[in-house]
DNA sequence: TATAATAATGATAATCATTATCAAAAAGAC
DNA sequence: GTCTTTTTGATAATGATTATCATTATTATA
């Protein structure tokens, strides 16, 4: 059974709050200033549960080290090259709906019954593509 | 300069002709098979170079272990959640140019240089549906 | 509200995929 | 063939993640 955790909360709330995508290193960090005696594992063990219950999702990015996001909803990511950031792409209702069923199609030509998606663009992004 | 080796060769004629996506260590278990004075570093080594200059695909699982894809063609994969199998979901040219256009016009919204798709669906195979 | 049962924490050791190092071997230039 | 440079294979190092375990916090129950 599950219990309570004042970490467990503390974690999903920065990471519901947060715009960036962070890695465990960086959550621990700002986690440690306002709970000083958080350890790392707890962080770990807790972005796991998280993900496995669906309140957060987990990306894989170039460097292979994982980064977590506070939004579950299905949304498109994008890596830029150059600064290796994470930006959001948001997708309207009638926009994501439309992709699902593309993808659900696709994944009806080979007979498997298609869960969830993750997608992945790279590039460059608006400021690196400046430079 | 770029020097001509017999592992590098053997590595992507490997990688071309498996229909899986194999991981370095079972690319390295089948190769010593070949050549078995193969070392597993030289594998990494190669695998990266490939990759960097886009001959091979790297994808990034579930597990957080590599596979590598011969296959640098725009694909889509799906990952089963059961037996953790990948299989290619293979597109026809027009259909991946419409993706791309959508994934074009979708990078355009934050006004990003879009290079590169991974879109990775997940969910249970046709096998692993049945059971 | 005390107490028992159980799950979560924090510290730290262990794991393991990947990378770095380096002497020896291979490839290409002359 | 000789010289230069890249690649190899072996192995040590790295570093993110996981496992372990005694302690602490949470929940259920008397």
């Amino acid at each position: 059974m599950k219990k309570y955790s004042k970490q467990r909360e503390v974690i999903l709330e920065s990471l519901k709050m947060r715009r960036d995508h962070p890695t465990v290193d960086m959550l621990y960090e700002d986690l440690k200033l306002q709970m000083p005696n958080i350890g790392i594992a707890t962080i770990y063990r807790n972005v796991s549960e998280l993900c496995a219950c669906g309140q957060i999702r987990k990306i894989k990015c170039e460097d292979g080290i994982y980064r977590y996001d506070g939004n579950a909803e299905n949304h498109i990511h994008f890596e830029c090259n150059n600064c290796h950031k994470i930006f959001d792409i948001e997708l309207e209702e009638k926009e994501s709906t439309k992709i699902k069923k593309e993808l659900q199609n696709l994944a009806n030509t080979i007979n498997a019954e298609f869960d969830k998606q993750e997608i992945m663009l790279s590039g460059l992004c608006e400021k690196c593509k400046k430079q």
